[in-house]
RNA sequence: GCUCAAGUGGCGGAAUUGGUAGACGCGCCGGAUUCAAAAUCCGGUUCUUUCGAGAGUGUGGGUUCGAUUCCCACCUUGAGUACCA
């Protein structure tokens, strides 16, 4: 009997569906393990290799906890709102709901063909209104919640309202906008409703305000920080331009403290962890007030600056201070001398982009205001500057600058020619600032000389607490994270406006489902495309969406116009863990009490490591602020994470020769477009530099070169015609073409499926693909010979080059081919087998014949009898010392499976899955009593070929019910040790002794051992290491 | 600049508490089978070599009887981040 791999992999996914193998249930007596992949969005590409190694992984996982005991939850889904099926609408008209749809079904097909064993009956899509209604409903919950600080928890808003009607808002200690006006309780009572309201969005943890938002002209939508890389949009490269508009925001400053916390609950890789930690950007440190002295000409306001810094130990180290250009006092300190130069400087860096101030940091620029300010402590006069190396958006927009302790202030001072004070003990100072807090003692410094970092920051913390100008300070680098976007394809907002002031929409009319526009454009005004939408207002009476031109028509009768914004691509995806666990009431509730309660978290996460600052830092944002309110019972959602690493292709370079003419005046230098290719060998690069040098040619290079010359002469007309036209003055005869160009070699990637696992390129094949049209019809190419490839006389090998998988290299696999070539089950093992999961690897087709030959020979070993049928011995192994070595090899294969398992390492599995089949098939193993345990190893890599011969062993039930085998320690067992006997820590030769011999009768044996003697040539060991069990070393 | 990760044959990689470096696979070389090819099977394959042996895990030091593994300095590559006060 064949291995038909097709066959059988189609009729266990089959069987799977059918049977819903891998159901998961919200009540068992088994212990639960969560298992979740990133979901993918649905992209028109479809899969390549590289997307299911994720996938794969976890899958194993899954089905390896299964064997285990566990009750498994291993769902999947799409991330299925995004931008580009709105770009594609944009371009064809299409809806994206019906892209999305085609594109899920593609997705599905190929998933479903690697025989994942996902519970797919608890599927999930973002774009769904079933799915979507319980995004606006936690939406709604944001905007009903505060942070409160005092119990550091997000609570109802109600609490907040009560606390203002009974006390006012100066005692409270809860996040909120910066901009805080006081008031107490009886002016609260008095305010009018939207004053209420007003007031109220700067506490709601979801708010809208007008903030300045990282403006995408090219997308028509505004971007978070995360998807903005390099000054340019993630997705397509576009810039990036800094607008004021009237947004929503998350308040996720306020989480900032537990988001920081909380890493060090949960099991993450220390880099992720690294990278979220600096994301948020914890300073501890201390606010200083500065009073501004006030000149004749100010009136009679005085202004206090306050700044935000980490070394209040330096305080008397400050010689002046540089407020942001945008500061808000720059324009009222300015004294009327530097007025001019002011203004000046302020346009001048308001019109540079932020890619620009990003980019030219080395240039030193700033003003002098012409004020001071007055040193709490020594009450001198400090000169206040602005500058933009001060950046506005972050502390408070302004500095204290202490030159000998940091490189900016230095550098500044230095070009501006402003006092330098050295605070530090015995420190050099003259050439730069001295950043370090550690190994140096305060001086010049009255009551801070002496001290260290530690001790003088809390003693100047406590002086300017005692002088009312400071106190210590936590800053975050968090911004608080802007969440509509101008697009049309993600979730509405479920608010409607009432006098400008945002109204929820009650949970029983949700979802707010996206209405129909005739083009998905931003309209002619500018509004989001939602703007286009006719029917697109909120009937306060009837509770449904009517038509738009309905609030001008019927003013005055409850019906208002809907949020014109969509919420951002995070929104689904921080919170879809919890969905999976739901599978019966999902109309009633986002995931049931007992749902939430029986799985709580994901035990194993595993997705790119692209979404550390994104959808990781969010959905810990949201799980927190639901913890808060009740509505789930974990505060972290993934308790486990790994990145898997990516796979990159393999490009395939052919060598094209190209003409390149002599220096000429008039600075020819290329010409290829109307003369057919010829391509050579990489090995042949170095004849255009032996050519261009004057050099002689080896034999090969000769010949190559003849035949082009031979090929050139061949398209005399065609070459001279050119030359002439370009070179109207030289002679345009071959023969001065010959002597003045010089042939340059050009790489060009071909098609990955044009070359075999010896590098060799299929010509005929690359000369029909339609997609190069005529390109290579008239190519030559110039073999690994140097001759003419002409049929079979001679060879091209490609160049090789790993890099990113893209459609652009033709260095993109599918897995499509592979899994009809070789089968899912090698498709699955081979990715395993590339390497640690985590690590960046290239993939390289032609390996692939490692993993299948190996599901060959496992095929075979239940197929020893005659013509190859299925054959398997049932009867007990006994206790033959063949039977002991296959319970040796079985065994040594379970502990190390199993704790490769457990490691994550599923590459050194597929190792040892090798290993062990190639020992059985010498043993000749036959015996029901290991080969049936051994597929219960093999199934979590390759589930389909496990089943079948699970199958064929007698078994009526999925393999994937069966359990992992248990180890024996017992089978390892060893009376001997084949000692590895080193020379001044060499091993120069082996020796096989008992286990049970004392050490010094190994060294005795040993020392007697005439390849010894040989080894010390005469010299008597100095010492001799004897490890019984490891090694033996002798030195001397 | 800072932070993190990684450097081992022609290639992917293995060596889990310091103890036989290069497992396993690809590729390559040789052989068997075949009219031939594919497929399959068997053997070899780190480098140098005077065939005795010697060197060798990015570089240079150190600890140790013994270092891919631990310590110090440096180099290279990749990722993230960047005037964060």
């Amino acid at each position: 009997m064949r291995y038909d791999f097709n066959q059988i992999e189609k009729k266990w996914q089959d069987y799977w569906a059918k049977n819903k193998t891998f159901k998961a249930v919200n009540n068992s007596d088994k212990p639960k393990y969560y298992v979740l992949d990133m979901f993918p969005y649905p992209s028109g590409a479809g899969l390549h290799v590289g997307h299911p190694l994720g996938y794969i992984a976890s899958d194993i996982y899954a089905r390896y906890k299964r064997h285990k005991g566990f009750n498994v939850l291993h769902p999947q889904g799409y991330d299925s709102f995004g931008l580009p099926a709105e770009q594609y609408a944009i371009q064809t008209g299409q809806h994206p709901a019906v892209t999305t749809e085609e594109n899920i079904k593609t997705y599905r097909r190929q998933l479903d063909q690697i025989g994942f064993s996902f519970d797919w009956s608890r599927e999930v899509r973002t774009s769904n209104p079933e799915y979507y209604k319980w995004t606006q409903w936690i939406f709604i919950q944001l905007f009903e919640s505060y942070y409160c600080y005092t119990d550091d928890k997000a609570k109802p808003i109600e609490d907040l309202v009560a606390v203002f009607s009974t006390e006012g808002n100066a005692n409270v200690n809860v996040a909120c906008d910066d901009d805080i006006d006081v008031f107490k309780a009886d002016q609260w009572n008095a305010f009018s409703s939207e004053i209420q309201q007003k007031i109220l969005l700067k506490y709601r943890l979801t708010y809208l305000a007008e903030t300045e938002v990282n403006w995408c002209p090219a997308l028509g939508t505004v971007l978070a920080n995360d998807e903005i890389v390099n000054g340019v949009s993630e997705r397509g490269g576009h810039p990036v331009v800094r607008k004021k508009m009237t947004q929503w925001s998350m308040r996720i400053s306020a989480y900032a403290e537990r988001l920081l916390q909380g890493l060090d609950t949960i099991d993450w890789t220390d880099a992720l962890k690294e990278s979220q930690r600096n994301w948020i950007g914890k300073s501890v440190g201390a606010s200083v007030t500065f009073n501004v002295i006030p000149t004749e000409q100010s009136d009679e306001e005085s202004h206090t600056i306050s700044v935000f810094t980490t070394r209040p130990d330096t305080i008397y180290g400050v010689s002046f201070m540089t407020l942001a250009p945008e500061h808000e006092y720059v324009s009222q300190i300015t004294t009327p001398e530097q007025k001019e130069a002011v203004d000046a400087y302020v346009d001048a860096t308001a019109k540079r982009s932020e890619r620009d101030r990003m980019a030219d940091v080395k240039t030193i620029s700033g003003v002098f205001t012409g004020a001071y300010a007055e040193h709490p402590f020594t009450k001198e006069p400090i000169p206040i500057w602005i500058g933009d190396y001060v950046l506005a958006s972050y502390g408070t927009g302004a500095v204290m600058a202490v030159p000998c302790g940091d490189q900016r202030d230095y550098d500044f001072a230095k070009h501006f020619n402003i006092d330098i004070p050295n605070i530090f003990e015995g420190v050099d100072i003259s050439d730069e600032a001295y950043g370090s807090k550690d190994n140096v003692k305060i001086a010049n410094s009255d009551f801070l000389n002496g001290m260290n970092y530690k001790k003088a920051s809390k003693r100047a913390i406590y002086e300017l607490e005692q002088l009312g100008q400071g106190e210590g300070k936590i800053n975050y680098r968090l911004r608080d994270a802007v969440f509509s976007r101008q697009r049309y394809w993600g979730e509405p907002f479920p608010v409607y406006y009432v006098n400008g002031m945002p109204q929820m929409i009650d949970l029983e009319h949700l979802p707010l489902q996206l209405p129909e526009v005739e083009k998905y454009l931003p309209t002619e005004e500018g509004e989001p495309p939602l703007g286009r939408a006719d029917v697109w207002a909120w009937d306060t009476n009837k509770n449904e969406v009517v038509s738009s031109s309905a609030v001008e028509t019927s003013k005055g009768n409850g019906i208002y116009p809907l949020e014109l914004n969509t919420m951002p691509g995070w929104a689904g995806s921080s919170w879809y863990f919890f969905r999976y666990m739901e599978d019966a009431m999902r109309d009633e509730t986002f995931a049931s009490e007992d749902a939430l309660k029986y799985w709580e978290n994901v035990d194993l996460y595993i997705g790119g490591s692209e979404h550390a600052t994104g959808h990781l830092l969010y959905s810990r944002f949201w799980v927190k602020f639901m913890h808060d309110r009740g509505f789930v019972g974990v505060d972290e959602p993934f308790k486990k994470l790994i990145n898997q690493g990516m796979i990159l292709g393999t490009s395939a370079f052919v060598y094209r020769l190209n003409f390149q003419f002599g220096s000429d005046k008039k600075g020819l230098k290329y010409n290829w477009e109307s003369v057919p290719s010829v391509y050579i060998p990489l090995k042949f690069q170095n004849l255009c530099v032996k050519l261009n040098d004057k050099k002689n040619l080896n034999g090969d290079e000769q010949i190559v070169y003849d035949n082009y010359i031979e090929k050139l002469k061949g398209l005399n007309k065609q070459l001279t015609d050119i030359y002439h036209e370009k070179n109207k003055d030289c002679d345009p005869s071959i023969k001065v073409i010959l002597n003045t160009h010089i042939p340059v070699i050009f790489p060009i990637h071909v098609k990955v499926d044009y070359v075999n696992s010896s590098d060799e390129l299929n010509i005929s094949g690359l000369k029909l693909d339609k997609e190069f049209g005529e390109d290579y019809i008239d190519a030559i190419f110039i073999g690994e010979n140097g001759q003419i490839i002409n049929g079979n006389n001679d060879i091209y090998k490609v160049g090789r080059e790993v890099e990113k998988m893209s459609k652009s290299k033709y260095n993109v696999v599918n897995p499509d081919n592979i899994v009809a070539d070789y089968g899912a089950d090698s498709l699955r093992l081979y990715e395993m087998f590339l390497g640690p999961l985590e690590q960046y690897k290239p993939w390289n087709t032609a390996g692939i014949t490692g993993v299948h030959s190996f599901l060959k020979k496992l095929w075979k070993l239940y197929h020893q009898g005659e013509n190859g049928s299925f054959y398997i011995d049932s009867s007990p192994l006994g206790k033959s010392d063949g039977a002991k070595d296959n319970l040796k090899t079985l065994h040594k294969t379970i502990k190390k499976v199993e704790e490769d398992i457990e490691n994550f390492s599923f590459n050194t599995s597929v190792s040892t899955f090798m290993i062990a089949v190639n020992e059985l098939t010498a043993q000749k193993c036959t015996s029901k009593e290991i080969l049936q345990p051994l597929l219960v190893l093999i199934s979590p890599y390759a589930p389909h070929i496990a089943e079948e011969l699970w199958e064929q062993l007698g078994n009526a039930d999925s393999i994937s019910t069966a359990t992992f085998p248990k180890f024996d320690e017992s089978h390892l067992v060893e009376s001997s040790k084949n000692y590895p006997i080193s020379f001044n820590g060499k091993m120069r030769f082996t020796l096989e002794l008992p286990l049970d011999m004392s050490k010094e009768e190994i060294e005795k044996t040993v020392l007697s051992n005439e390849k010894t003697i040989t080894q010390l040539q005469g010299r008597a060991p100095k010492k001799v290491i004897v490890v019984p069990g490891k090694i033996v070393n002798i030195v001397g």
